[in-house]
DNA sequence: TTTATTAATCGTAATATTGCAATATAATAA
DNA sequence: TTATTATATTGCAATATTACGATTAATAAA
């Protein structure tokens, strides 16, 4: 199968586990970090910074841009990369809520 | 390929990623959520509670487990499962932490 | 116009994931 | 001992992911 029934789970679910996945990769993890230090990043540069080929980041890049959480603004020709803020925080708010859930002292284990 | 090049990244990248890809299936999100709301739980009410075959809850759990961020103990016939709330704060703590880097206003986008 | 330069896309091989039927295992009940 | 119950494991088919070489497209420079 290897296909996710996401029609059984609620938005919610749904949009932490696709966001989840798209953090689930070191190099897009790497990229991240490295455009929020960097502030705004060439690809070429990603490209130089993380150690894999040009078509592996810009297939990591489009991921990445596929959930919104960056967006890529074209320089000549070269392509400038950036975090959407908005995203950013709606993203973090996200996780926050999900992660905030105190899970107290279980009767089991 | 299909093989993540884990040796290239930083320690911390890779645990990001390896907790997120855990969050990464919606089946595996609504687990967590069930076990934090109902505080423990039997394998069999997961089974119940999603609409996923017996196999496949099993297997999704065992990948919760070895991360660490559930722990399940056996009561008869049954496995009772909760949340390993050790675990679940370092992991707040990472995300926090990786999701609190406020990314500035960039020059190109 | 020709020649870089830069990034996206295509094609493909290797591997991983998802889901489930069938089966195995382990503990209790009859 | 022989069911019964609950969960794990195995095996497999369908699909997804990761990575990269080759190619393409688009702009810039000569």
């Amino acid at each position: 199968m290897g296909l996710t029934k996401t029609e059984i789970f609620t938005d919610q679910q749904n949009n932490i586990a696709q966001i989840a996945k798209a953090f689930g990769h070191p190099a897009r993890v790497a990229i991240l970090q490295h455009l929020i230090k960097i502030n705004a990043c060439i690809c070429g540069d990603l490209v130089d910074e993380i150690g894999l080929a040009q078509p592996t980041i810009s297939q990591h890049l489009k991921e990445l841009k596929n959930i919104g959480i960056i967006q890529g603004n074209i320089e000549g020709t070269s392509v400038c990369y950036c975090i959407n803020q908005d995203k950013w925080t709606e993203i973090k708010t996200m996780f926050m809520s999900f992660l905030s859930q105190e899970p107290t002292n279980s009767s089991c284990c």
